[in-house]
DNA sequence: AACCACTCTTA
DNA sequence: GTAAGAGTGGTTG
């Protein structure tokens, strides 16, 4: 315990024993796996929180055995090193930190200052280095030296002989000699060598390519030294290997120097000066009172836990990571009974409060419908802990003449008290699938701000494995706890309640279950965030999208019904004259959309030839076999698939589509939703705006009856071949990149390379071979699409892989990578799951996850750039002056904009940009984003 | 009423 | 060959 009246105890006569903290990546790793808390002062403080109380715990060990008689805190003082000069790209792909970090960067000095340690920084040093001088300068003089970090860099410096030894305090771990072999496999003196050869990703250190850190441990335990192994290259028998050692031999060598640490500068301080009898109450209780860290204070001045402090410490002290026991997280079982219904006034101000003194709290809202475009609120949800969650009803009863309304708080006055709380910059709002309550509180005219979806975590987090990322099946994965089904409340089917039918308390138990899932959930998929590298595509990509797709689910699309009523006529009656013709051609009726007794009219009573399909044993009547038998001058074929196309048109679209329109707004809201798809792509529904039809004329019919307001015109933009271009950069392919450079046709420039000749029929083909690419290419797979032989089919392919040899490779690395790991990424580091079917020992199925797996970092990087420009566009246009410009639809590819008139130019110039540009600056494409914009009256015409 | 198989629409 | 959602018929409970 710091107190600066406990008299030194350690025999003077004791070797010094110097603790340098790495005070730089502490930080890092605090801010990560601590939830993001705010100080009394609204700031961001849950790294400094984290590091506060690392800080307390050395300090708690001072004057005692092995601890510190010295101490300091190293920190990164600038940018630029000499590390710089050896090599520009040093650390040049790092991204910014996060914002809510930033402003914690100068609080990490104060609390350093309220501690009294030095704190010591150099500029063209990185704290690394001056550890490492301070560490030799120690041993010199006979001291023990303790280091605090976690960082592999660091481990270069053991010699637990010369009693220099590591300690990361986040596992509570002592890290000597047997912890490094244990990691790397050679003693510390050896782990440059290793690092070396491996490389960096996060600091760019070059490494050697295709060397990880099994094989860079494996050679310099054969050689020794990274030297030997660059000098022994002839003795490698893996050839790839070996080529590799050889090319790369100067980066090897670079990197070497990269990883060694500075350890002959001049000490900022001198050693004597770090020295540390205790720490002085005073400015130690002046910080912790202002930042508000409640629970330390009270352990300092030795007082009760004060009233109001309880539940922020409480939790706080939950996440404290105890990680070194591995034991099974502490679990809560979920208590209902400790559920609360609001019902008065001060109970609402009593949360409210509390959820903004905590600075964060899960939410959830019950409403009447499914449809959150007409749903009306029925009540609301707060958790503040885990079984510390309560219920507000604001709509139950009195729909009817039978029931009276329950006693509630009038929704006005309860909007009117949340709305504080969920716009306040310090408190943050978690939610599952937040983006049906951002709706919700958006039409009442509150912007929840800031967020955390936990749907969309578990998402970035779990894309691919065998679960979903519903509620429920969440809580039964990770807390083993079944919720409430809805339908053990409301029923189903024709039976069916609304919400606000439901008792008070059997509603409390039901909603307030779901926010405090919300929060447990929360609290366990937080820190896995930064631990799995999901966070950037979380932060950056999926939860920014949450508004941004709310509104446009709110804006809607304005539909002609009128037109639509008219197609559907026309339609109908074409239909009616199709089917007399049809039953007259089959010998009598029948139901033609029954493929089962469409197969026993065609083969039985024609008695026409055709396969049987596997499982069922039925007749395949799709697409293939009636055109194969139109061809044949089937008339009933023929008129079927014309038949097929007009009921489908009729059913899906323009009967459908009609009782879509929302009776208010006269527009149609779909739903996007940002987990539909594993590859990271949104998907729609009710009703899917991503499928109407364009291909064939009558089909496209069906998009003019997407319309603009009057006073406005609808604008298309969309990205002009997306996922070759990216295949062209992922996989390196010269030829490719510099057609799409030079603006040349890409299927021309593949006719040419696979056919040497350009013509109709070579170009189509070379079409169907790059498409096939991109999903995962096999012989038979081609060969059919292409109407050749198996074997033809395999040539065309090796030939492909001849002249583009940079796709054979992708796909052998992506599919090495994916068998190792598990998962596959996309540029911007988004994940797939494909265990365990990638592993699988049934070909078919392994099969299928290899052809996914190749195509999942194609799609998905796609949808990681749409989704980053769409991150970006409201306020870019907003920028330009273009704020009457409202982003409606994403098709993939496409984005579409209802644009004031007069302003297309305007706007289409702004969203070209915003698109193109969309990679940037995470990642530089070597290849251009081109985005064709059209615009007009309906959607028709926008393309 | 709930589910599956089949078919068809999109990128 | 990739990724989706939706309507229909037909079976099951």
């Amino acid at each position: 315990m710091p107190d600066a009246s406990t008299p030194s105890s350690a025999s003077e006569s004791a070797v010094p024993h110097l603790y340098l903290v790495d005070g730089s990546s502490y930080i890092f790793r605090a801010y990560h796996r601590l939830p993001p808390l705010t100080n009394k002062h609204g700031q961001p403080a849950g790294a400094v929180y984290g590091y506060t109380t690392m800080l307390w715990k050395l300090a708690d060990s001072l004057n005692k055995a092995d601890g510190p008689t010295h101490m300091a805190v190293i920190l990164d003082a600038s940018e630029h090193t000499h590390r710089n000069e050896m090599y520009d790209q040093y650390k040049a792909h790092r991204p910014p930190p996060p914002e809510d970090l930033v402003p914690q960067f100068p609080l990490i000095r104060v609390a350093t200052r309220a501690f009294s340690i030095p704190c010591i920084e150099e500029a063209g040093l990185e704290a690394d280095d001056i550890i490492a001088c301070y560490t030799v300068a120690a041993k010199a003089a006979g001291w023990r030296v303790t280091i605090v970090s976690s960082d592999k860099d660091l481990m270069q410096l053991i010699d637990e002989d010369a009693g220099i030894d590591m300690l990361d305090t986040m596992n509570d771990r002592r890290i000597g000699r047997a912890e490094v072999l244990e990691k790397f496999g050679v003693p510390p003196e050896k782990v440059g060598d290793v690092l070396a050869l491996m490389g960096d990703s996060v600091d760019n250190v070059p490494g050697v390519p295709g060397i990880g850190p099994k094989t860079a441990s494996q050679l310099i335990q054969t050689y020794g030294d990274l030297e030997t192994v660059l000098a022994s290259t002839h003795e490698i028998t893996k050839p790839k290997l070996k080529q590799s050692l050889i090319d790369h031999a100067d980066a090897a060598r670079l990197s070497r120097e990269l990883v060694r640490l500075v350890c002959d500068a001049n000490l900022p301080e001198p050693l004597e000066d770090l020295s540390l009898k205790g720490i002085p109450l005073e400015p130690l209780q002046a910080f912790l009172e202002d930042q508000g860290f409640k629970s330390l204070l009270n352990r300092l001045t030795g007082s009760a836990p004060q009233k109001g402090a309880t539940v922020v410490n409480d939790v706080m002290a939950a996440m404290e990571p105890k990680r070194a026991a591995q034991a099974e997280p502490e679990k809560i079982e979920v208590d209902r009974s400790k559920y609360e219904t609001v019902t008065d006034e001060d109970s609402l101000d009593r949360w409210i409060a509390e959820a903004t003194a905590q600075g964060f709290v899960a939410i959830d809202t019950e409403t009447d419908c499914i449809d959150c475009i007409i749903a009306r609120l029925v009540g609301v949800c707060l958790a503040t802990a885990p079984n510390k969650a309560c219920y507000i009803p604001v709509g139950h009863g009195g729909g009817d003449l039978l029931s009276e309304a329950p006693n509630q708080l009038p929704l006005d006055l309860v909007l009117a008290k949340l709305k504080p709380m969920l716009e306040d910059p310090a408190v943050l709002k978690v939610g599952h699938n937040l983006k049906y309550d951002w709706v919700m509180f958006d039409k009442a005219g509150i912007e929840v701000a800031p967020i955390d979806d936990t749907m969309v975590m578990s998402f970035d987090l779990d894309a691919g494995r065998s679960f979903g990322h519903g509620l429920d099946e969440l809580a039964k994965l990770h807390f083993d706890h079944e919720c409430i089904p809805f339908k053990q409340l409301c029923g189903t089917g024709s039976k069916q309640i609304t919400f606000d039918k439901v008792p008070l308390e059997a509603a409390t138990e039901y909603a307030a279950e779901d926010a405090d899932i919300a929060l447990r959930l929360w609290m366990r998929l937080k820190p896995r965030l930064a631990a799995e590298e999901a966070s950037r595509v979380y932060e950056r990509v999926d939860k920014p999208l949450v508004p941004v797709i709310s509104r446009m689910e709110r804006r809607g699309v304005k539909v002609d019904r009128e037109y639509l009523a008219k197609l559907s006529a026309e339609f109908g009656a074409e239909i009616k004259s199709l089917e007399e013709r049809v039953y007259e051609a089959a010998c009598g009726p029948f139901t033609i959309g029954s493929p089962q007794q469409l197969g026993e009219v065609l083969y039985g009573r024609l008695g026409l030839k055709g396969g049987r399909k596997g499982k069922s044993g039925q007749y395949s009547t799709d697409v293939n076999e009636l055109e194969r038998l139109a061809a044949e001058g089937v008339t009933c074929a023929t008129l079927v698939l014309e038949w097929r196309q007009l009921t489908k048109l009729k059913n899906t679209y323009t009967d459908a589509l009609q009782g879509q329109i929302n009776g208010e707004t006269g527009r149609v809201h779909t739903s996007f939703s940002l987990t539909g798809a594993q590859t990271g792509r949104l998907s729609s529904n009710d009703p899917n705006l991503q499928n109407i039809p364009i291909r064939t004329e009558i089909g496209r019919k069906i998009r003019d009856a997407f319309v603009a307001d009057s006073g406005f015109k609808l604008l298309s933009a969309d990205y002009s071949q997306i996922e070759l271009r990216l295949a062209a950069h992922m996989a390196d392919v010269p030829q490719l990149k510099e057609a799409f450079r030079g603006g040349a046709d890409i299927h021309s420039i593949t006719a040419e390379e696979l056919f040497g000749t350009v013509d109709r029929d070579t170009r189509n083909k070379a079409k169907t071979v790059n498409f096939a690419i991109l999903y995962g290419i096999s012989s038979w797979g081609l060969a059919g699409r292409l109407g050749v032989g198996k074997d033809e089919g395999k040539a065309i392919i090796d030939r492909y892989f001849e002249r583009f040899p940079g796709i054979q490779d992708y796909i052998h690395k992506t599919l090495a990578f994916v068998r190792e790991q598990g998962f596959t990424q996309t540029l911007f580091g988004r994940k797939t799951h494909f265990l365990p079917n990638i592993r699988s020992p049934n070909p078919s199925i392994r099969g299928g996850a290899e052809r996914a797996a190749i195509n999942a970092p194609i799609q998905g990087t796609s949808a990681d750039l749409i989704k980053r420009a769409m991150a970006r566009m409201d306020d870019a246009l907003v920028k330009e002056g273009l704020e009457g410009v409202r982003m409606l639809l994403q098709v993939h590819d496409e984005l579409v904009f209802e644009v004031p008139d007069g302003q297309e130019e305007q706007a289409a110039e702004v969203i070209r940009r915003v698109m193109s540009t969309a990679a940037e600056p995470a990642i530089r494409l070597d290849v251009p984003l081109d985005v064709e914009v059209g615009w007009g009256a309906h959607w028709g015409e926008a393309h």
